[in-house]
DNA sequence: AATTAATTCTACCTTTAGGTAGTATATAAA
DNA sequence: TTTATATACTACCTAAAGGTAGAATTAATT
């Protein structure tokens, strides 16, 4: 029942950047240090990150990371989906095909009500909610 | 955001025991095929759920398994300990070491909720509770 | 006593997520 | 034009979950 690491990894570099502000760059070195994350890792995260327009990379001497998009544009659930990490509606939780009123699990009407939720929360939870507030990451 | 294969099919396989009656044995063979998972497979899961009390284990020509709790007395929760699917309380959905509203991580407030619907739902679950029930196994 | 059909045990194979190494490429500064 | 420092790329290594193979053990039936 947890997020993958990378997953979580993506989610606190995303808001380490927001929170810090977006008006400089961002090395793989300070991120990785900062975020205690192997710095070989981070890069290969960043990569990633790159690829979905998450942010934008600068190469060379003095170059860095940045969002490409503003914080307020980008959730949780953006990220989740990147790193293949929701579950779709119909996903049972006991991994019985697939699970709907009509065909339902042990489980599966007790699951309803925090799956929305979880759900909620990964898309009402944008960046930009994250910036101001005194969160650890 | 699942749990692990093996607690899916622990779950299935005792629940099926219960909703099929307590008063005769179970062969690997029938379970697999009922089931539909591998022989080979169940009969690894079958020996962890003997070791943990789950169910009782008969040999040779006529053997089989049996539950060796009373249905109402065996929960999803408990499965889920056996087969180390249950995160604890204080564990952070982003991974930033322990979690609670002292050290918040930015998620931490909202998870709250939804985790715990999901820990009751695995409490309340029993196996008597899923007999008399027409759900899929 | 041999056979058959069940569980048990030990060891191994496979796949995937997580993580690392080394090199190539880009670019600003000296 | 060389050097320093940043990202990008490819290939590999590791650990854990998922899964398989084959032989050992048990006990009822023939």
């Amino acid at each position: 029942m947890q997020l993958h690491n990378t997953t979580q990894y993506a989610i606190r570099i995303l808001s380490y950047i927001a929170k810090n502000g977006n008006e400089r760059l961002y090395s793989a070195k300070e991120l990785a240090k900062e975020l205690n994350i192997s710095y070989k890792f981070l890069t290969k995260i960043m990569m990633k990150l790159v690829k979905a327009d998450f942010v934008n990379s600068i190469k060379g001497r003095v170059g860095g990371y940045e969002l490409k998009k503003e914080a307020k544009e980008i959730s949780m659930i953006d990220i989740l989906i990147t790193f293949d990490d929701l579950d779709s509606d119909t996903t049972c939780i006991l991994g019985i095909g697939l699970c709907d009123c009509n065909n339902k699990c042990s489980l599966h009407d007790q699951w309803l009500k925090p799956r929305d939720l979880i759900k909620k929360m990964y898309q009402d939870t944008t960046l930009d909610k994250i910036q101001n507030e005194n969160y650890k990451l």
